[in-house]
RNA sequence: GCCGCUGUGGUGAAAUUGGUAUACACGUAAGUUUUAGGAACUUAUGGAGCAAUCCGUGGGGGUUCAAGUCCCUCCAGCGGCACCA
C-alpha cells in the first residue's frame, strides 16, 4: 500500500473512533458518567495541551498552522501515551476584517464565507492527523458562544471598567472610513492611496490598566518562557517616578488659555533643576486650544497628525517643535521656562507633557540644541547631585527626596507611570461581536446611570455613563443581524446603524425609545477567553462550570506565536483574573496558563517571511500529497528547534524519508511469510548490546518530547536504527544484503517499543505497522474489535539497569587541550566523588604514554579531575 | 526609535547548561550492487600540513585549570510594536 492508502485507511478509523482522543470528564464528580469509566481511567492526572486557534482564513492551513500543530500533537500523543487524561481541543478565531473585507468584495455573506473556511481547515487538519478532540470544537462566530463574549463584556461594564473615550483612529478622507494601522501604508490609505489623517471617534474603552501590577505580579505564578515574560513586563512597563504641576506663568503671555497649570510626569523628578523648558505633545488639551487662536500652531499640528507613533518617536529623525507663546514656572527655582509643543512627546505616555532637562536626556538635549535653549547639568562626573535642595545625594536618594519635597509643597505626588494603555474595544465594522449596550437620551437627560460603582467618582467622569445600559442578560445573545452590504457608512459608523431594527430599541432602565450601540468587539474578545469555553463547550447557563475548571484549569501547556506574546496574552489573562475577581472561578487558580512556549517561524526557501505577494508560500498540504504526511510532519520537527526561526528548504526531507522508509521495509518483510520467518519476531533477546541502545535512546526521546526538543528526538530515533545495524549477527539465518537488521536484533516487544515512540512523530507509519504486528500475533488477516491503536498504547518505559556504562572513557587534557584518553571500569571512579579515587584516576593518566610525553621538561601546577567527565593538567 | 532574539562545516543544525566542538540529516567524492519512477549499501568529508602538530563556533578584549556556553565591546541579520490575527 502506498502511503495515500494507509493514510485515507486510518483516518477513516480514527474518525469512527469517536473515544481515540476524547478528552475524558470522568474525573469531575458532577460530571461522572458511569458508563465511560475504564479502568484507571479516574486516577489519571489532568493535561491541558493548547495551540492557539487560527484564523480559517480562505487561503488554508500555511506551513507556520503545520508546524506548531504538529509540536502540539507531538505533545498530547506523548502526554496521552504516559497515562495523562488529555485535553487538547481546537477551534475557530473567525470574526475579522479578512473575511468582512472579502465579503465586501465578492458581496457574499461573512458567516457562509466562515463556514467554507472552517471545513476546509478541519479537513487538513484530520488529514495530517491533528489528535484534536472535535467534540469541543468552538468558533467565536456561533451566537452560542458569542453569547458569553457579550456576557463578559456587561460583567466589565458593571465593574467600571469599561467606558466610552474620544480616541484617534486612523481616518481615510476619500474611503470615508476607519483605517486599521496594516492598511495604512506609508501614511497613505491602502486601497485609495489617499492621505491618511487621524480622527477622534468615541469608542468604547476597557480599562486593562487597572489590572497592571496585578498582571505583572501574576507571572510569578507561572513557568512561561522567559522571553515571554519578558515581553509581558516591557510590553505593561511600569515606570516609577512622580507627576508635577507647574503653574503657567501670567508674565508675557501672548497667548490666553483656560488651565493655570500643567501637569507632567517623569521619572527623573531629582533633576527639577535641570529643567530649562516644557514640551507638550500636539494632542494635548493645551495644544488643541492654542491651535484655535495661532496659525503656526495649528499648521504644526495638522501636520504632525499625519504621522505614526513610531515615525514620531524615531530618534534619528529631525525632532521639530513650535513656541507656544507660553511659560510655566519651575517650582524649585521659580524661573521661568518656555512651553513647546513637539510630536516627539507622546499623547499616550504619562500625561503627555514632559519636563525638558537637556543635560540628562538625548532627545532634550537634541531639542535644545536645534532651539537653542538653556542646559544645566545636575549631576557632576561622580554622579552627585548639585541642585540647592538636594546637594551632595545619589540618585536614588535625591529622587526620593525630590519626591517629598513636591508632595510637602503640594505640586504633585510619587506615581507611577506605564506604557500599557487602556484597551480600545470598539471596531466600526460588521464582522464582530455586537457591543451588547443601549443608549438611553430621556435616560441621559435625567442623569440616570446603570453603574452603581462608578458613583464614587468624580461628576466629569460620571457623565459619560449617563444614559448607558446593558442589554438585558435574558436578552443574550444580541445577535449580529444579516445586512445588504457590509461596508462602513459615510461616516465611518459600523454597517450595523444601516439597520433601523436593529438601532431601536427600547430602554431597559425607563422603557422609551433608545439606540442601540453599533460598534464591534475588537477580534481579541473572542480569544481571551476561548480556552475556557473547550472545557465546557455546550454550557447553556454558565460561561463554565466551577468543577469542570477545577479539575481541567489551568491550561498546562499553551503554544502560540510570538506576535500574541503581548497583546493576546496580556488580555486573555487579564480577562481571566477579571473574572476571577468576580467569584466565577475557583479559588487557587489566578492564573489561566501554567506554562506558554512559542513554537518558531517558517521563513520560506528566500529567508523571507511567507507571503502571498512574495510568492514563496509553502502549501503543507501538496508537500504532504507528494511525499506523505508523516514524512512532512517530521520533517517540519527536523528542521531545526521548535521555538526557532528557520528557513523551509527540503534538504533534509530525503533523510527523514529514507528513515521512515526503513518501517516500511519493515511491513514487507511482516508481509511476506517467507521473510517473516527470518525475523521470527523473536521472543527472546539475543544482542544485549541492542537492548543498551534501545533502552538509552528511550531515556533519550522521552526527555527530549518533555522539552520540545522533536529535532534532537528524531535525531536520536535515527542514531539508535543506525547503531542496531552495525550489531554483527549471526550470518548463517541472514539472507544476503538485508539492508535493516535493526528488525533482527531486537526481540518482538522490543521492536514495539520502537514503534510506539514513533507514533508521536508519524501516527500513520506507527498505526500501520502496529495492526501488522497485531495481525501476526494474532494470525489474523484482518484486524478485530479488539485492536487498541497504538496511540492508545503506553509510551515504554526505561530499564535503569541498562542505562549504567560498564566502561567509562575519560578525556585526559594538559592545559585544557585534550591528548589522550583514559580507559576504565565503571566500578573504579564508582558512584560517589572519592579522593583516593581521584588521586588513583590522575596518576593513571600521567602514565599514558602520551600524556607522558607532554609533561616532560614541564611542571604541573594544578591539577583537575572533573567526576566521571575530564581530568585536566595545567602545566607550564 | 523602543523591546526582544540570533550568529557554529558547502547546507539545516547538535553540544549532558563551564568539561573530548561539529551528534543527526542534507550535499559532495570514491567504491559495491546491472539499480526504473528524487534507489540501496560501504567508506570518507571543518581548514592547513607527508607527518608530529597547528588553527578553528561573526570581530576584538576579559574571567577560568578549562569558554560555542559567563562578562565587556563592536559588527551583521531577524522578529514584535496596541484597529492584521
Amino acid at each position: 500500500m502506498d502511503f495515500k492508502e494507509i493514510e485515507g485507511k486510518w483516518q477513516k478509523i480514527w474518525d469512527e473512533n469517536k473515544n481515540l482522543y476524547k478528552a475524558d470528564d470522568v474525573g469531575v464528580d458532577s460530571h461522572i458518567d458511569l458508563g465511560r469509566i475504564q479502568g484507571s481511567a479516574r486516577t489519571k492526572p489532568k493535561m491541558y495541551v493548547l495551540n492557539e486557534f487560527p484564523y480559517p482564513s480562505g487561503s488554508g492551513l500555511h506551513v507556520g498552522h503545520a508546524f506548531s500543530f504538529t509540536g502540539g500533537d507531538i505533545y498530547a500523543r506523548f502526554k496521552r501515551m504516559q497515562g495523562y487524561n488529555v485535553l487538547f481541543p481546537m477551534g475557530w478565531d473567525a470574526f475579522g476584517l479578512p473575511t468582512e473585507n472579502y465579503a465586501i468584495k465578492m458581496k457574499r455573506k461573512p458567516q457562509e464565507v466562515t463556514k467554507e473556511n472552517t471545513d476546509m481547515f478541519r479537513s487538513q487538519m484530520k488529514k495530517l492527523a491533528f489528535s484534536f478532540d472535535w467534540s469541543r470544537e468552538v468558533n467565536t462566530t456561533d451566537p452560542d458562544y458569542y453569547k458569553w463574549t457579550q456576557w463578559i463584556f456587561i460583567k466589565l461594564f458593571e465593574a467600571g471598567l469599561a467606558y466610552k473615550k474620544e480616541m484617534p483612529i486612523n481616518w481615510c478622507p476619500s474611503c470615508k472610513t476607519g483605517l486599521a494601522n496594516e492598511e495604512v501604508i506609508d501614511g497613505k490609505c491602502e486601497r485609495c492611496h489617499a492621505e491618511v489623517s487621524r480622527r477622534n471617534i468615541s469608542q468604547w474603552v476597557v480599562k486593562i490598566t487597572d489590572y497592571a501590577d496585578r498582571l505583572v505580579d501574576g507571572l510569578k505564578d507561572t513557568d512561561f518562557i522567559d522571553k515571554v515574560k519578558t515581553a509581558q513586563i516591557n510590553w505593561i512597563g511600569k515606570s516609577e517616578g512622580a507627576k508635577i504641576k507647574f503653574e503657567i506663568s501670567s508674565r508675557d503671555v501672548i497667548n490666553h488659555v483656560s488651565t493655570k497649570y500643567l501637569e507632567i510626569f517623569t521619572t527623573r523628578p531629582d533633576t527639577l533643576y535641570g529643567a530649562t523648558f516644557m514640551v507638550i505633545s500636539p494632542e494635548h488639551d493645551l495644544s488643541l486650544e492654542l491651535a484655535k487662536s495661532n496659525e503656526e500652531i495649528k499648521k504644526y499640528l495638522i501636520e504632525t497628525r499625519k504621522k505614526s507613533e513610531m515615525e514620531r518617536t524615531d530618534l534619528n529623525k529631525d525632532k521639530i517643535g513650535v513656541f507656544s507663546g507660553l511659560y510655566a514656572v519651575n517650582p524649585v527655582n521659580n524661573k521661568e521656562i518656555p512651553i513647546w509643543i513637539s510630536d516627539f512627546v507622546l499623547a499616550s505616555y504619562g500625561t503627555g507633557a514632559i519636563m525638558s532637562v537637556p543635560a540628562h536626556d538625548d532627545r532634550d538635549k537634541e531639542f535644545a540644541v536645534k532651539y537653542n535653549l538653556p542646559i544645566i547639568n545636575v549631576y557632576d562626573d561622580e554622579k552627585i547631585i548639585n541642585s540647592p535642595l538636594w546637594n551632595g545625594l545619589n540618585k536614588n536618594e535625591a529622587i526620593k527626596k525630590a519626591i517629598e519635597w513636591i508632595k510637602s509643597e503640594g505640586i504633585g505626588e510619587g506615581t507611577n507611570s506605564y506604557h500599557l494603555r487602556d484597551w480600545i474595544f470598539s471596531r466600526q465594522h460588521y464582522w464582530g461581536e455586537p457591543i451588547p449596550m443601549i443608549f438611553c437620551e430621556e435616560c441621559a437627560k435625567n442623569h440616570k446611570l446603570q453603574n452603581s460603582n462608578i458613583k464614587h467618582q468624580n461628576e466629569e467622569e460620571k457623565k459619560k455613563y449617563y444614559g448607558w445600559f446593558t442589554v438585558p442578560e435574558d436578552q443574550l445573545p444580541l445577535v449580529l443581524p444579516e445586512v445588504e452590504a457590509y461596508e462602513p457608512t459615510d461616516d465611518g459608523l459600523s454597517p450595523l446603524s444601516r439597520i433601523p431594527e436593529f438601532v431601536n430599541c427600547q430602554c431597559p432602565n425607563c422603557g422609551s425609545d433608545a439606540k442601540r450601540e453599533t460598534d464591534t468587539m475588537p477580534n481579541w474578545a473572542g480569544s481571551d477567553w476561548y480556552f475556557l469555553r473547550y472545557i465546557d463547550p455546550f454550557n447553556k447557563d454558565k460561561l463554565i462550570d466551577f468543577d469542570l475548571l477545577k479539575y481541567w484549569g489551568p491550561v498546562d501547556v499553551y503554544i502560540g506565536g510570538d506576535e500574541h506574546n503581548t497583546l493576546h496574552l496580556l488580555y486573555s489573562r487579564f480577562i481571566y483574573q477579571f473574572l476571577y475577581d468576580q467569584g466565577l472561578f475557583p479559588k487557587g487558580l489566578p492564573e489561566p496558563y501554567k506554562m506558554r512556549t512559542s513554537h518558531g517561524v517558517i521563513l520560506g526557501p528566500d529567508n523571507q517571511r511567507m507571503s502571498k505577494s512574495r510568492g514563496n508560500v509553502i502549501v503543507p498540504e501538496s508537500v504532504a500529497d507528494k511525499h506523505g504526511v508523516d514524512v512532512v510532519r517530521m520533517y517540519m520537527m527536523f528542521m531545526g528547534p521548535f521555538e526557532g526561526t528557520m528557513s523551509w528548504n527540503e534538504n533534509t526531507l530525503m533523510g527523514v524519508k529514507r528513515f521512515l522508509s526503513k518501517f516500511n521495509i519493515a511491513l514487507e518483510y511482516l508481509d511476506n511469510e517467507a521473510k517473516l520467518s527470518i525475523l521470527a519476531l523473536s521472543t527472546e533477546d539475543k544482542y544485549p548490546e541492542a537492548i543498551v541502545l534501545l533502552n538509552k535512546t528511550i531515556a533519550k526521546v522521552s526527555k527530549d518530547i518533555e522539552e520540545f526538543g522533536y529535532n534532537t528526538a528524531i535525531a536520536s530515533l535515527m542514531e539508535l536504527l543506525n547503531e542496531l545495524h552495525k550489531i554483527r549477527i549471526d550470518e548463517s539465518v541472514i539472507p544476503l544484503n538485508v539492508g535493516h537488521r535493526w528488525l533482527m536484533v531486537l526481540s518482538r516487544d522490543n521492536i514495539k517499543k520502537i514503534v510506539k515512540m514513533l507514533a508521536p512523530f508519524a501516527p500513520y507509519t506507527a498505526e500501520e505497522l502496529w495492526s501488522y504486528i497485531y495481525k501476526k500475533e494474532n494470525h489474523l488477516e484482518e484486524i478485530d474489535s479488539r485492536y487498541v491503536s497504538v496511540h492508545s498504547e503506553s509510551w515504554p518505559g526505561v530499564e535503569e539497569k541498562y542505562l549504567i556504562e560498564e566502561n567509562m572513557t575519560i578525556p585526559i587534557a594538559i592545559n585544557g587541550k585534550v591528548r589522550d584518553q583514559l580507559k576504565l571500569q565503571t566500578s573504579l571512579h564508582g558512584g560517589q566523588a572519592n579522593f583516593k579515587h581521584q588521586n588513583e584516576i590522575i596518576e593513571m593518566a600521567k602514565q599514558l604514554p602520551n600524556i607522558k610525553k607532554w609533561l616532560e621538561g614541564k611542571t604541573i601546577v594544578k591539577e583537575i579531575y572533573v567526576e566521571g567527565k575530564m581530568v585536566n593538567l595545567a602545566v607550564v
